[in-house]
DNA sequence: CTGCATCCGATCCGATACTG
DNA sequence: CAGTATCGGATCGGATGCAG
């Protein structure tokens, strides 16, 4: 995981099976496990993971990172050049955890058909 | 799943590894993974939830099973007596959820000391 | 017993503006 | 580039009281 992996795809979240839409599992806060997506394939700069997370707020996303790191699932990396550049990574717990996030996922993924009658079965058809 | 089963312990989610509090995986919302680890040895009733989820607020019980009846994971039976009796079960789409649910709890589990390992090495040592 | 109505504090999260 | 500071809306969830 040091070498530089390939760019995200600004539109890497279009299929809503692992987006935070449908599936009732969710990885931390809103935008942990779409963090979590961005770097299993490597490290990713600030920037890459803002346009790649849908043009989520720095503050947001500074808080989210904040958060994964505290929590030992990101390692942050931050050289001292100008103009500034920071990196983050997935640490062993974080690449351990993608096994259980895929679980959840590849569920979500064969269920889906059941849990679109299920909404549509319901008048309201959506949350509240 | 039309057997009465054992009663629910009030203490049973004493155990803090599957509990809301240190595993980053939630399933829906705060009390929605508690609820399906109460149906998962058979139908319950309001009251039984009630005691055994910590106090949880009737209002806050009923939305929650609201949520899980619309997405297909709980099926609601109400008997016309009185006093009024209502039973909650899961379904088979809920049933299947509780393999992802395992693996995430069973994740938890192992990697518990990293975990609290984590948390420690942080000054703040809480979210916030 | 099984809810529903109302109120309210806490938290989440986005918009905007500004900084080293 | 990589954040920080401030504001405010939306949602969540708990407390309390009432109803069929």
């Amino acid at each position: 995981m040091e070498t530089k992996p390939e760019p995200l795809r600004p539109d890497m979240f279009a299929d809503p099976d692992c987006s935070a839409g449908l599936q009732p599992f969710r990885f931390g806060d809103k935008w942990s496990g779409m963090v979590m997506r961005c770097l299993e394939d490597g490290r990713r700069r600030f920037s890459e993971l803002r346009v790649a997370l849908h043009r989520v707020t720095p503050k947001v996303l500074t808080e989210t990172l904040r958060a994964m790191e505290r929590d030992g699932f990101v390692k942050r990396t931050s050289y001292d050049e100008n103009p500034p550049r920071v990196e983050y990574e997935l640490t062993a717990l974080g690449r351990s955890a993608l096994q259980p996030m895929n679980a959840a996922c590849d569920w979500a993924r064969t269920h889906r058909p059941e849990l679109v009658a299920a909404r549509d079965a319901d008048p309201e058809h959506g949350r509240g």
